[in-house]
DNA sequence: TTGGTTTACGTCAACGTTGACGCCATCGTT
DNA sequence: AACGATGGCGTCAACGTTGACGTAAACCAA
């Protein structure tokens, strides 16, 4: 809607062209102290600011990225936003924010707006059943850099926690900790192919001590009501139950609670473990037992592929899985 | 950088005029059924997406609105985001969500690239000191909403919650159920002038019950050990504390996780309230008595107002004061 | 001195879209 | 039959910037 000075605002002024003026602010070469001096004090002066819309139209950068995530009120996400966010404002790029909701075709919408907006690169956790979608626009020219699941693809990167061995090393703790009866909340948000907490959960009871039996798994929403819910359906199919590992904190938070109010002690009745180490987890009481994911790594590496593919377009970077960590607290 | 289809490749497959087919992804009429149909046919062969950055460059209007919030990672600010977001979606706008970190200095970096990018409007939780900043921008033509701080302003629409009436109630409520020595941890990171928690706060002192004393206030980070360290101040500067108010959730988890580590029984030896009634607020243990804000009216009310703003360039609407409510749970 | 290179600019067109305007049928009215 | 209004287009320029290219002066080497 505003309309601020242009470089011909600042050319008029200083008595030069527009193209002097764009290769000053630019700091492109081509033109002497004196001019260089001048001009700084008209953008100054006038409080030009080059307007990204235009150099966008021409250059077809629009030094904005784009962030998906599943679900905005899941601190993870914006946990993730804020250090996306700082890494982005060094190389002079602006964040769009946005979520999924799990929905492929919401993911769509907001693919839909980000082309439009000529973003020069999104980071996404991708809704189930969206890999086509988002090889689609890869395809088109889109730099895209997939969490948390592995896809090989021109234009494209992965990068992603190893799960697996995150729930693997859940399982183990609960079984070395005397576990024999346990369930996993899992998320019915989960791109299917990439079960990776549910693989590696299994996998861990294939030589599961004498005694334990297979785990239970239900698969609900991703959060704190969910993960309430799904801990009901657990204690249903499985009344004895003595250990459970939860897709997420929220959801192992909300699996607590559940358990608290129909009168189970945590952990001597139920032992609990979730996923993603969000803040809140460490204030909880019991705090959470959990899989610790560094997302500062995950933020630094995602954007750091994602300028990369931007840089080379058409490139297709190695997977990368980064190292997870068990955090043992009251839980369990 | 991607290179889609354009106006003129829709126009060339169909054989009218870029204008016509412009026209028709508009819907601005001056066209025959018949052409809508092939148009549109076409639009979807070659998935034409219109390049907003061009029609911005020439409506004036990006179709984008920014949030700038204090800290990502309180969960307000992201709660906030998401309603912004989705309410935003319906008019076709897009949403970047940036933190300001309550300094003016990054807050002026964030509205240097809004501005850039030519934002259609921004809602913005103020950083200390920047109202000057914030005017400037309205002056200059950019829709504003201002959060938490009532300012008058063309072009700039201010909407609240009642802290100052939260505050109060807080304050009776820690009254009124026998507390005595009571302290207040507020944020450093606040605009003065608009200390509307402090002030409500002391004014609920100006007809308290006998032997109550003056409250003690400390001003720390607004984070969770923020809050941690605020109780220890207020601590050695007041030993029999036995009721504290914190100017949010987290800073009052903070406190609660401090006072119970230093053998404090929350709520037997000391009372806490906070302020915001995020999603933790109810999952710690004991459950935090806070202020509600409704964050959804809230959102819809800003993004309204600023909508506003847009369509009606140079308004001033009336500032908006939300009434907040507040929850008892465990914590007093 | 000549000729080539470099420096410091300027000119022009293009990016993809929309606002302003014009034009030619067609239609209805008198 | 003449005339104005309307519908359905097309043409052109402009938004603010940068890429490609041009050019005059200054500089340098032989």
């Amino acid at each position: 809607m505003p309309r601020g000075a242009t470089l011909r605002d600042v050319a008029n002024k200083v008595g030069v062209s527009p193209r002097t003026v764009s290769r000053v602010v630019n700091d492109e070469g081509g033109f002497s102290e004196a001019t260089r001096v001048k001009v700084l004090e008209a953008v100054e002066d006038l409080g030009y600011q080059p307007n990204m819309l235009a150099r966008g139209l021409i250059t077809r950068r629009s030094g904005t990225v784009g962030l998906v995530g599943v679900d905005m009120t899941d601190p993870f996400f914006p946990a993730m936003a804020e250090g996306i966010q700082n890494e982005a404002r060094e190389t002079g790029r602006t964040m769009f924010f946005a979520s999924n909701d799990g929905d492929p075709q919401r993911q769509a919408e907001v693919f839909r707006s980000l082309w439009s907006h000529a973003v020069d690169g999104v980071i996404v956790f991708p809704a189930p059943g969206s890999i086509e979608q988002l090889t689609a626009y890869a395809r088109r020219g889109m730099p895209l850099v997939i969490v948390d699941d592995i896809v090989e693809f021109p234009n494209l990167a992965s990068v992603s926690f190893d799960l697996e061995d995150g729930a693997i090393k859940a399982a183990q703790h609960l079984l070395a900790t005397g576990r024999r009866k346990i369930g996993m909340i899992g998320s019915e948000i989960t791109v299917p192919r990439t079960r990776r907490r549910e693989r590696g959960f299994y996998q861990a009871f294939e030589n599961a001590p004498e005694g334990s039996q297979l785990p239970e798994l239900v698969r609900v929403q991703p959060t704190v009501s969910g993960g309430a819910n799904g801990l009901q359906q657990l204690l249903e199919r499985q009344p004895g139950l003595d250990g459970i590992f939860a897709y997420n904190d929220l959801m192992a938070v909300g699996a607590m609670r559940a358990a608290q109010s129909s009168g189970y002690q945590v952990p001597d009745d139920i032992a609990i473990v979730g996923c993603n180490d969000i803040e809140m987890s460490a204030l909880v009481n019991p705090g959470l037992t959990t899989i610790r994911l560094d997302r500062p790594r995950l933020s630094a590496e995602a954007i750091r592929v994602l300028h990369e593919l931007i840089e080379e377009p058409g490139s297709n970077p190695d997977p990368l899985v980064l190292p997870v960590e068990l955090v043992v607290r009251e839980s369990t």
